[in-house]
DNA sequence: TTGTAGGCGTTATCAG
DNA sequence: CTGATAACGCCTACAA
């Protein structure tokens, strides 16, 4: 069912059907009323590959996100999707967690596809074979969560957040403070808030205590019992996102650590499912849905002006602090249950 | 960039270059090589909407899901997507939650998009125009969680499941089990979970309780806490889904009650974030990414013989049931907790 | 206001 | 083994 049956069937040419779809207007009310007609008898849906190919533009945004088993990229998503088609786009998202070929492919996948632009989470910045890509296809990106000086990004400050989180945890009396975080490696988002860590130690006078890296998520119990074991163990527990917090609050639970009583566990991302823990979960908070309508709606801006948008265009955004229940002094008595 | 630069760039014709990326051993080995190094330098990739306009397949499956914010679906586009890569296909997918135009609108631009099949997860296979337009334009697709006669579904026995459950609730001692789910009219799997709910009760010859409903999650509290509230209340909830569990977990802890002692809750899902909860979330697990990966490989094998999926194609999938922390005998004793 | 025709990048057919 | 060419469905000058 092409343009061709719906002017066959509706007795115009071609031309006037497209224009029917396009450019409404032109076309006398009446031949319209029939083209519609015809196009809906038939069931009709324009052909977004013919259109693409014709237009040399898709108006499709291309998402590269890490993985949607994170409800800090679902949240992300929604304010990207929801901005996308206030924007007149649609967009293809993608993962590269557990796409077999990772960025680079599936960046390749989305140049296919004739994207006009992406909004991407990537690994790392720097040696970006997808980031490489995307500009020498003079293709418009955004960063989202990443932060680098030679990229458009729109994030949060990761570090002075963790940093200040550090000092907010030393005035409650933590000296042992330990952070927990994925695998650093795979993420420059770690790292950032591990230097925040390491700052906000330094400026606080501790001694920063070595970084437990949980790579494997699933393997993640007995790493943390090890952790919480000692009779030096931490008192309070700066984890890199939160699903990891959540993670850490349960293996708290059966070393048979009270938290926050005996231990204080704080998290990073914000992510809503957070206040419907018990205790609910006290976390460095970034507006996940915003940052996505923002990156967005840089993106396109950008496209309507015909540029592509550069690290000048960077912005971040404020993040805030989210009390919870899960932080506590380092000398809390026991709460008591009933 | 397209196949024209590259066949002048290696001094071939464009036939070459295609024969290069689609039959290779049908060309020599040192023009291959030519065509292959061009095709590098230059950094050619393949046009995909010109190759789906000619061939009139996209290679592409589209994937509807309600929302990405529950992880169920998370977990279930995971074994969709490694199921698609494994045979050949990629996704698009989309959700009809936060979507402007819903389930018909996101099915209407798949259409547009060419794709080769669909996977959905719909409100309601009843009077569904997302599904009518798909049988009109005979493309094959498979429904996933939904559960009905005249379409080919990939679930479990949800119905059966809590049926099942609320019998051991009952042997457990319980009286007063009251069911809680989202917005009824909004999923077929509600109704389906409920309907287990009502019969289970009937056999186990007690009175059913009034079906709560909580539409909006942002509003779940003062419902739940109303719920929970009165010298009548029940003893066990049986969830529709994790998500809405996790939150009466939390209501329960607001309302002073102990999760299981003085309150048992159980969800329905399985999803993996519950293992990490404490208490552990003792829930109805069903298969999530193996149902998503059963709902592909049916696709691709309907595809491959060029014909659609009936509803005699269907699969009832084994559910299962974690025992978690959150479910106790109706007079059980409180957990002491040091 | 409406119709005709060319071309977007590919693949496939048919010659050579 | 390789090259020329038509066609996929659409949009848009240009012509009528």
């Amino acid at each position: 069912m092409s343009i061709q049956e719906v002017a066959r069937r509706a007795g115009v040419s071609i031309a006037t059907v497209s224009r029917v779809f396009n450019v409404p207007d032109q076309v006398t009310a009446k031949t319209r009323k029939r083209v519609q007609e015809a196009a809906a008898t038939l069931g009709y849906v324009p052909n977004a590959n013919a259109r693409t190919l014709r237009m040399q533009k898709s108006g499709v945004l291309g998402v590269l996100l890490p993985t949607l088993l994170n409800p800090v990229f679902g949240e992300c998503l929604e304010g990207i999707a929801v901005a996308a088609a206030a924007g007149g786009y649609s967009i293809v998202p993608i993962t590269s967690g557990y796409q077999i070929d990772g960025e680079e492919g599936a960046v390749k996948r989305l140049l296919a596809d004739n994207v006009d632009g992406m909004i991407l989470v990537v690994s790392n910045p720097d040696n970006s074979a997808a980031l490489a890509a995307l500009q020498a296809r003079r293709i418009p990106y955004v960063l989202l969560y990443n932060r680098h000086d030679a990229h458009p990004c729109v994030t949060v400050d990761s570090e002075g957040a963790v940093a200040a989180l550090v000092a907010r945890l030393a005035a409650l009396g933590h000296r042992r403070i330990t952070m927990v975080c994925g695998q650093l490696s795979a993420s420059d988002r770690a790292h950032q808030r591990y230097r925040g860590y390491l700052r906000g130690m330094g400026e606080c006078g501790l001694d920063a205590r070595e970084l437990v890296e949980v790579p494997f998520m699933d393997a993640a119990a007995p790493t943390l019992a090890a952790l919480l074991a000692g009779a030096d163990r931490p008192t309070a527990l700066v984890c890199s996102n939160d699903l990891l917090a959540i993670r850490c609050m349960r293996a708290a639970y059966v070393a048979g650590l009270q938290v926050p009583a005996q231990l204080t566990v704080v998290g990073f991302d914000g992510i809503e499912l957070g206040n419907d823990l018990t205790p609910m979960l006290s976390t460095i908070t970034q507006p996940n849905r915003e940052m996505g309508r923002c990156g967005v709606e840089l993106l396109v801006r950008a496209l309507a002006c015909d540029d592509i948008p550069g690290p000048s265009a960077s912005v971040i955004l404020p993040h805030g602090f989210r009390e919870g229940e899960s932080c506590a002094g380092v000398n809390a008595r026991p709460v008591k249950r009933k």
